[in-house]
DNA sequence: GACAAAATTGTAAGCGCTTACACTTTTGGC
DNA sequence: GCCAAAAGTGTAAGCGCTTACAATTTTGTC
């Protein structure tokens, strides 16, 4: 195959018999254009397949038609979920994505941070999923200028799409508790730096609460969403002599690692242990985990739809949503009355 | 906080005293350039905090700085894990990753070898993450002049690594058949448009062969790398009066699904039914799952530092080569003898 | 030292697009 | 029909970088 010359704006110009200045408005739908002018734009532009450089666009302080997509590990399944089902929401609005895994370490997410300002010069926009912000990031992410959309996030100025992770929480704790179990070990997540500071680990706090319970802190393990930080958060436990009679992990892979210990150690789920996460993973039915559901690719569907519109309309002021979506408790074989 | 000007290589030559040129050709570390000047050139730059620009430095004939990573689709747990340590390895070496999922769906992989000219402008490489190649594919991803690495795929004409998926599959089916097991089904891959043409397929057939065994098209089923897949496969298998007394399934995940239906079905594995896939997923060891344990996340590290070394060296001659990491049969309790 | 060759550095012309601004044409009110 | 306002179109100046090629300096040889 020969390399034939890129298609180049002033090719469309010539062949429509326009400016290029012209046929550039016209392909970017701005006013001022005739409507006989955008019609043969648009028939040159498809005739000789023309395709806008996106570096050009770019250095010319245009678009970069790309957005970031950040998340604080790509392995887990959530994440894995969320993140495709928003690439095709982009990838439908020309947009293409760039994926950012923070890898669960504070040294890529320092980075991270401390790159925004570069960040914002290759790409259009940036959708968070998950991270958690300490002081000042929320202002860093501002400041850079580029549009954000969220997904599980709270209190940012953006648009965030998310569950009601307090009430989700709420909802496994209170299923525990009213099977009757007061000794209860929770499993938190890592992302953030305090750890019972989480929204989910409030509601796990909210319900003992209301049942007079007070949190041991013993009881109490950060672990990552992945079904080896679950395994090991309940080793951990077991290690500090915690003899929980329930455990509330939030996600069901960390639920999933929590079985395997328990096993391990010879305690039958729910015999001995109740096990409840949140999710709703493939294989929580299989293994009768009762859990919290939680719509997944419908979240990050959402904020990237969101994130378009704001791409969309740059300048048009905008008030930022937080939009919730509902979870609903499945109790299935891993949660029973204590006897 | 202010929007200050961004600084470019200009700002960089002035600080260093040293033209726009020298700067350019210094940072690139390209020869012809006194250590002299490179060193006032690095201080300047640091000092400024100077970082190109991705769309100018494009723009100009030079890198994008970033690579796209192609998956059939990014939600199996076998791409979110090499995809994350391809990112990772590709983040290292200052390269963005695109990331583009085939979503398993014919429209959108044909828009992606239809497009490819296009991509070629907004990338320095492709990584392929097993995809299946239809004829002239091949042909296209080379005329399109992208340096390209692969996982998982055959006799291409650039590096790719991965695992002897024909042996894989045969250790697997062997097992079955070593166990006395004649009457198997297989679970093959979807993503190819000839089923039995996979290569782990063809590692089935192979060890049915030495066995003077004979493939029946009726235990053959198509299924995507997930337990939904996997369970709608099992499920086709039964509701076509397929009765075997054993299942390989092309991956974990689709194992899953396959345990899922059999139990649906009151079939308890491994008394009526043995199973075995293909991965050492973190659950199968809590479910007991009989595999081919593979290295995935070293798959998609080592892909990746292949394809930075073809970036940095666009110019030297190379010769492709296929790198094949090992694969270890786990036993484990999914399988046992034919009664 | 003189001079050619080699090494280093600078000049300037783009890469393909956006956009301020100038210019031309159309529209509409009287 | 006339004229100002509105609408449409074109000109040209960059955006920040790469890269021929020209200009300059250094090196090495006799």
């Amino acid at each position: 195959m020969v390399r034939t010359h890129r298609v180049t704006i002033q090719d469309v110009a010539v062949l429509s018999g326009l400016s290029i200045c012209t046929v550039s408005r016209a392909l970017r739908n701005l006013p001022n254009v005739s409507d006989k002018a955008r019609h043969q734009v648009a028939e040159a532009a498809s005739k000789l397949g023309y395709k806008p450089s996106a570096a050009a666009s770019r250095l010319a302080g245009g678009s970069t038609r790309s957005v970031a997509i950040v998340a604080p590990t790509a392995t887990a399944w959530f994440f894995a979920q969320t993140v495709e089902a928003a690439e095709e929401v982009l990838g439908d609005s020309g947009y293409d994505t760039v994926l950012i895994s923070l890898r669960n370490k504070a040294t890529v997410r320092r980075q991270f941070f401390a790159d925004l300002s570069n960040l914002a010069q290759r790409v259009d926009g940036v959708l968070l999923l998950n991270v958690g912000l300490a002081p000042g990031e929320v202002e860093a992410l501002v400041a850079c200028g580029l549009p954000v959309a969220s997904v599980g996030m709270r209190n940012v100025p953006w648009d965030n799409v998310g569950i009601d992770d307090e009430h989700a929480a709420w909802q496994a704790t209170q299923h525990l508790l009213g099977l009757g179990h007061w000794d209860l070990a929770v499993l938190s997540s890592n992302e953030h730096p305090v750890v019972t500071e989480t929204p989910r680990f409030r509601g796990f706090r909210r319900a003992l609460d209301e049942h007079h319970l007070t949190v041991h802190p013993d009881s109490v393990v950060a672990a990552g969403p992945s079904i080896d930080d679950g395994r090991r958060a309940m080793a951990e436990l077991i290690t500090r002599g915690a003899r929980p009679t329930a455990v509330f992990a939030h996600c069901d892979e960390a639920a999933f690692g929590v079985l395997t210990t328990l096993r391990e150690h010879g305690l039958s789920v729910p015999k001995h242990v109740s096990v409840v996460g949140i999710d709703d993973h493939p294989m929580s039915g299989f293994l009768g985990l009762s859990t919290v559901a939680q719509p997944v690719a419908d979240q990050g569907a959402f904020a990237a739809s969101l994130l378009c519109e704001r791409l969309l309309n740059t300048e048009t002021p905008h008030q930022p949503a937080n939009h919730l979506l509902d979870t609903k408790l499945i109790e299935r074989k891993t949660t029973r009355h204590k006897r």
